[in-house]
DNA sequence: TGGCTACATATAGAGAGCCTACATGTAGGC
DNA sequence: GCCTACATGTAGGCTCTCTATATGTAGCCA
């Protein structure tokens, strides 16, 4: 997966990915690559930074727990994110119309 | 449309524009508006730049006309410009399949 | 004549986000 | 003692798209 192509879509994928329940980061990073069936590998480098963004813009709320004797910072979805994420996927769909629409024209 | 989303997916699109026939920048922009529906309107600072540099990479090649007193250069899809086509066009459906699925899994 | 719009190309610099690489630390198996 | 899995985080680099600006022709209109 070409990095590039992810690109202004990453918020959209971790939205949904804490949307039915709240997952750490490292949990989030397994989560994109099981629903993607291993196509998406997202580097922690990559993550980490993304989830400090979304919480700074009140898409997510985090919150420190100590379990098995490690530490997770568990992010949870707003309401403002949940709002943010319809928004996404709405732009998703239209975003592939066109592409697509301009990649194979039916004339 | 949010430009990051088209990161990565620029090319693509420009080749996709001059598959069937040669076009100039100025042209480019244009068809790329009219496909889309109006959807897309990329500025000139982003279509000359990424033009050089997919013939740079190749994929295009440019030769320089006069139309009408104005100075055009016209940039048609090289062999190696169509494989790489093909392979966007893999790409993309691939792409928009993973994210597809792990923005609206049906589980 | 002057001014405006459409046509046409090009570059510099800013901005943003994803990446690699590195740093740090715990738990558990061998 | 060493390795792997778990877990978070930052610094710096890279690349692409964008804004803003520059340059010039052709044609219309007042």
């Amino acid at each position: 997966m070409n990095p590039d192509a992810l690109r202004g879509h990453m918020d959209a994928l971790l939205l949904s990915v804490v949307e039915h329940e709240p997952l750490h980061g490292y949990a989030i990073i397994e989560a994109l690559r099981d629903r993607s069936g291993g196509a998406l590998d997202v580097p922690t480098g990559t993550v980490y930074p993304a989830l400090r963004r979304l919480e700074r813009a009140g898409f997510l709320a985090s919150e420190w727990a100590t379990v098995g004797g490690r530490k997770r910072r568990t992010y949870r979805l707003t309401d403002s994110g949940r709002a943010e994420l319809a928004g996404e996927r709405t732009a998703w769909t239209s975003f592939t119309s066109v592409i697509g629409r301009v990649l194979n024209p039916q004339t």
